[in-house]
DNA sequence: GATGAATGAGTATTCATTCAT
DNA sequence: CATGAATGAATACTCATTCAT
């Protein structure tokens, strides 16, 4: 999807030593997930990021060598984030830990409701964000699974990782379209896909075939 | 795609009457979704829809006024595609109807694995498809909802819009990740899809107050 | 010397086919010649050519990818020129040959004089013309070492590329020089300039070691 | 180079007074050459010049108002130097003159193999260094003219001048191709270089009109 | 109708230069 | 004095759109 680019650089230009200059390298970044956010990769253009940061353009190109290097920046910070709200959700039955989950990741996503989507979908990237061995999304799965497994209280198996990962895009879909409508603080919306999640994973079937729970359920 | 005459949009500059003019605009329709697909809205120039239909940008020209009306046109098709398939599944159990509906929508998916995503998130509008009450959301909604509605033995309420918005979206966000992954036609990725949303279908705790519910199932 | 760049491109992005675009080809290229001959290298930009040659900035990028590409097209032209005309000269007596070289030199400098420096100089290539195993040196001296070794009486030899080398950068450097100065038609200049061409285009003692020539005449 | 003191040039902002800014001023030079000499003018920035300098960008400003007057400065205090090399070649015969001449040359060029000819080529200058009136143009070939005159023994007249531009610009040439060939070192080529100047230096019929020599020698 | 040449506003990026610290 | 952060005009290149043939 999306352009692909040959990777020209991703790091960043140069670490900025004095605090004047940290501060602008904080605000092109927040500048920067603001319009990714709001406007999409289409509408993301390092002159509107410097033009919304109060910052002239030769500052924004003296920090990020290169339009990747910034939204790798701004991918970076995000994944980031929301790896460390997310290991912070832990609990002992699956409804309390599918509330929690729900809870962490809509907060994750209020600030910059679109910047998400827009980061995994959307944008170009340099390093392996997309890949799906990249450590986030092996941490993020990883997470996901060791729940899985507790709740089926049995050691994790690789089936696990198929379950992590169809609690993480089914969240991801619900929430994100939940954004696109404005919609993400529906509490009404939170509490089904609370009871989504909670019902996947109490239920005990799970390693009997799919064909079969589906007779038995439906006889 | 099928293969229906495009409805002659509004936003179309001329009904296409000769049949070499509906051939044409088949064409780049087609020459189009694959692009769209293949590359993302980033990727999507008229020249380069114009060429891949073997084509001059002249032409193009003379049958959508501008590059938005050629994504409208793109986009009305393939949500009329998704909508003739989805109104062919109904069934009897909670999880004979999610099976249905998730081979539907995953073969919905499968010659264009990017567009349905492209087309929603990525591409602008001028219409109103985006607007959560386009007729094509409401007529896909409403859908869903009768479904719920029936599986849970009551004439269709309100609150049955917000669960069919639980399912379509999870579907949504499982689906389009796997597509992005390249793992659409995984089984057991299939296999727990239904299983997720035939065992929210199948749940008879629908009305009760969700934290009534984890506190009870978590008792 | 001058900038390297990691080669983009070298080819014309289309060949025009109405008459109209081979016209604009051909102004291109020649605003393209008299920018470089004037305002060297690092004052050849695309916007300057487009300006000069009286086409959009669109038009230029229409035919030529990018800015290597234009100035590899100029290049290939003038030196194609170039070996053209000295193919046409040769001659039976050292200063006769001479005679002609110069005029040839001199005439084909003269409608851009500070081109093929620039050229061979200044420009970057994605070619291989400033390698000096390029088609174009290579015939260039094979050229001169021809005369070189008639005019000795015997067959060529390896040592005649090294007198070709001296004749050819020898008058490369003088006209070059005259061009700079705008004395690129002084006749008493060219007249020096045979004479130095000629007197050692007819010295036998090419064989000898230098400083047993030189011991000698100096005697 | 050599390690003189910059006389401080008009051009220059301030004259360094003390021991380090006198070094400072040293080192920027230095650096400013090495780019000049492997980068060409193109890449030629002040920005980089510092850096290797291992000066901030402010500190090279406080010394040279602006990037002409630090090319400037390089090119007088390399002009310089080849006045003061070529000043002490002198000799009682054309090929020992012309020996000594090329190997001062040749070596003159060594250090920095591109520096002079993109000083006087490529790098624009507000000074008249390129005016054919400058003064080191005059004092060049006026130390050319005088040898020439020595070796036709009869005091120096103008037609002098125009032989002492041909052996000036032809070893150009010849010394400014072999470095760009990396073949600066070459024996064979500076033997016939040195033959190439001595048979010139050493001919009797430099009073005759071209034409004639030409017609009597070819007969 | 069809073609493709031409247009030019818009986008990423560089680099000489200034000035607050 | 030295530093390096900030500036913005200039430059290479793209792409939606028009229009003469």
């Amino acid at each position: 999807m999306s352009t692909r680019i040959a990777r020209p650089s991703s790091a960043m230009r140069k670490a900025p030593k004095q605090a004047r200059s940290r501060a602008t390298v904080e605000i092109i970044l927040e500048a920067g997930a603001r319009i990714l956010s709001d406007e999409g990769w289409a509408g993301f253009t390092t002159n509107k990021v410097a033009d919304l940061a109060g910052v002239s353009i030769g500052s924004l190109y003296q920090y990020f060598p290169d339009k990747l290097s910034l939204v790798d920046a701004i991918r970076r910070r995000h994944l980031d984030d929301c790896l460390t709200v997310m290991k912070s959700v832990s609990d002992a039955t699956p409804y309390a830990f599918a509330s929690k989950l729900v809870r962490a990741m809509i907060s994750a996503h209020s600030g910059f409701p679109g910047l998400h989507r827009v980061l995994l979908d959307e944008a170009p990237s340099s390093d392996d964000y997309r890949d799906p061995h990249s450590d986030f999304e092996v941490e993020y799965l990883a997470h996901y699974a060791a729940a899985v497994a507790a709740f089926r209280g049995r050691p994790p198996c690789p089936e696990d990782l198929t379950a992590a990962r169809i609690i993480s895009d089914a969240m991801d879909g619900v929430i994100h379209n939940a954004a696109r409508r404005g919609a993400i603080g529906d509490p009404s919306l939170q509490a089904e896909l609370i009871r989504l999640i909670g019902l996947y994973l109490s239920d005990a079937d799970q390693n009997d075939g799919v064909d079969l729970a589906t007779a038995r359920r439906a006889s």
